[in-house]
DNA sequence: TGTACATCAGTGAACGCGCGTTCACTGATGTAC
DNA sequence: TGTACATCAGTGAACGCGCGTTCACTGATGTAC
C-alpha cells in the first residue's frame, strides 16, 4: 500500500462518490472537481487520481445513484409470485416515510448529469431495464405505467424544492397500492373528496 | 430604429429564445453563448445585446416555457363548471397526439437549468401555481396527485428519451381520464391485462 | 533486525483554453429644420 | 428635398478568469535479503 489515510482506494473511491453527489444535488454538473475535493477532504489531484477524469466521475455517480435505488427495491421485495410485487417493493422504497426526498435527490441528479457524455445512455439502459421488469411483474399496462410515472413526477417536484404535502403523498400511495391490489370493484374513494 | 434586419427587437428576442430552447434541450445548460448565437444567426454581442447575461437568457427561456404550456392548457379548457375541467386540459395537452414530446423537451430543459440562479425559484412558483389551480379544481387530492405526477413522470421518461410506448402512453391516458370522471363504478379494465 | 527498494495514494503548482463579459465602433433608419 | 444629427441593433476583437488536466514530486507502507 501507500501513503493511507487509514483507508483503501475503495475506501477513499466512496467517500469521494459520496461528497460528489452532494455537491451536485446543491450545484448540478457545474460544480467543480474542487468542490468535490473539498467535500471531500482531498485534493484535485486525489479525486482525479481515482476517478481519470471529469465525465469518468460523474458517470461513475450516476451509476451509482441507480444501482443504491435497484438493490433498495430489490431488498424490499415481498415473497411469494402475486402479481405487482415488484411494483409494491417500488412504491414502498419510493413513498414510505421520507424516501421521497431520496428519490427527488436521485432524479435531480441524474437530470443535472444528463448532457454529460455516457450518462444519458446509462439511464437509459436503467429505464429501459425497469421498464421490462415491470412489464413481468404481472400488472396491466396501465396500472404499472401510471405506478412507475407518478412516482418519478413526485421525485422530480421533490427535487426542485416543491415536495408534495403530507397528504398528497398519503393519497398519491394509497392510490397506486389499489392499483397494484387488481381489486375487482374498487371502492370510489376519490368521489368521497 | 436602428441597424435592422428587417425584425424589430422583440422579433430578435423571440428569435434568440427558439435558439436558445434548441441549444438547451440538446446540450443543457452547458451551452455556450455562441452556441446560442450561431443558432439563431447573429453573434454573441447581439445575444447579450437582448439579454444582458447569460444567466438571465437562462430565465427568460424558463420563463417563456413554463408560460407557453400555460397558456397552451388554458385554451384547451373545455365549458361549463363540471370538476376536473383544468385536469382533463391538462391531460390533454399533455398526452393527446405527440404532445407528450413537447412536455419532455420542458421537463428536461427546466432540469437542466435547475442550478441557475433564479431559475429554481421560478419553477417553484409555477408548481406552486399549478398545485393551487389543481386544488381548486375540485377533484379530490389522490386524483389530482396521481394525474399531475404520473404525466410529469413519462414526460421525464420521454425528454431523457425513454418516450413510453404509444400503448402505455393509451393506457395511461385511459387512467387518468378515468380519475376525472368519478364514475361511481369504475369498470376493473386494469384487471383485463 | 536493519537496510534498500518498489509501490502507490495523494499533493500542489503550472499550463492552457474555453467562454462570459466588456467596449469601441459601425451602419441603417427616423426626425428636425 | 437635402443635410445633419440622434438612436439603436448588431459587430467583433480583446480581456480575464475559472477550472480541467498534466506532471514532477512526496512519504507511508510492504517486501526481499
Amino acid at each position: 500500500m501507500g501513503r493511507t489515510a487509514g483507508r483503501g482506494p475503495e475506501d477513499t473511491k466512496r467517500l469521494i462518490l459520496d461528497a460528489a453527489k452532494g455537491v451536485v444535488v446543491e450545484q448540478g454538473a457545474r460544480a467543480t472537481l474542487d468542490d468535490v475535493a473539498v467535500a471531500a477532504g482531498l485534493t484535485r489531484g486525489a479525486v482525479i487520481y481515482h476517478y481519470s477524469s471529469k465525465n469518468a466521475l460523474w458517470q461513475a455517480l450516476a451509476h451509482d445513484v441507480t444501482d443504491q435505488f435497484h438493490r433498495d427495491v430489490q431488498s424490499r421485495l415481498e415473497g411469494g409470485d402475486r402479481p405487482g410485487r415488484l411494483a409494491r417493493s417500488f412504491i414502498r422504497a419510493s413513498l414510505e416515510g421520507d424516501n421521497i426526498d431520496a428519490v427527488g435527490e436521485r432524479l435531480f441528479l441524474l437530470s443535472a448529469l444528463a448532457v454529460v457524455p455516457g450518462v444519458a445512455e446509462l439511464v437509459a439502459e436503467d429505464g429501459a431495464r425497469w421498464r421490462a421488469e415491470m412489464a413481468e411483474d404481472g400488472l396491466p399496462v396501465g396500472a404499472r405505467t401510471v405506478i412507475v410515472n407518478a412516482v418519478d413526477g413526485a421525485g422530480l417536484m421533490t427535487g426542485w424544492g416543491l415536495k408534495p404535502e403530507r397528504e398528497e403523498l398519503v393519497a398519491l400511495r394509497a392510490e397506486l397500492e389499489k392499483l397494484t391490489a387488481g381489486e375487482p370493484f374498487p371502492s370510489p374513494a376519490h368521489l368521497s373528496a
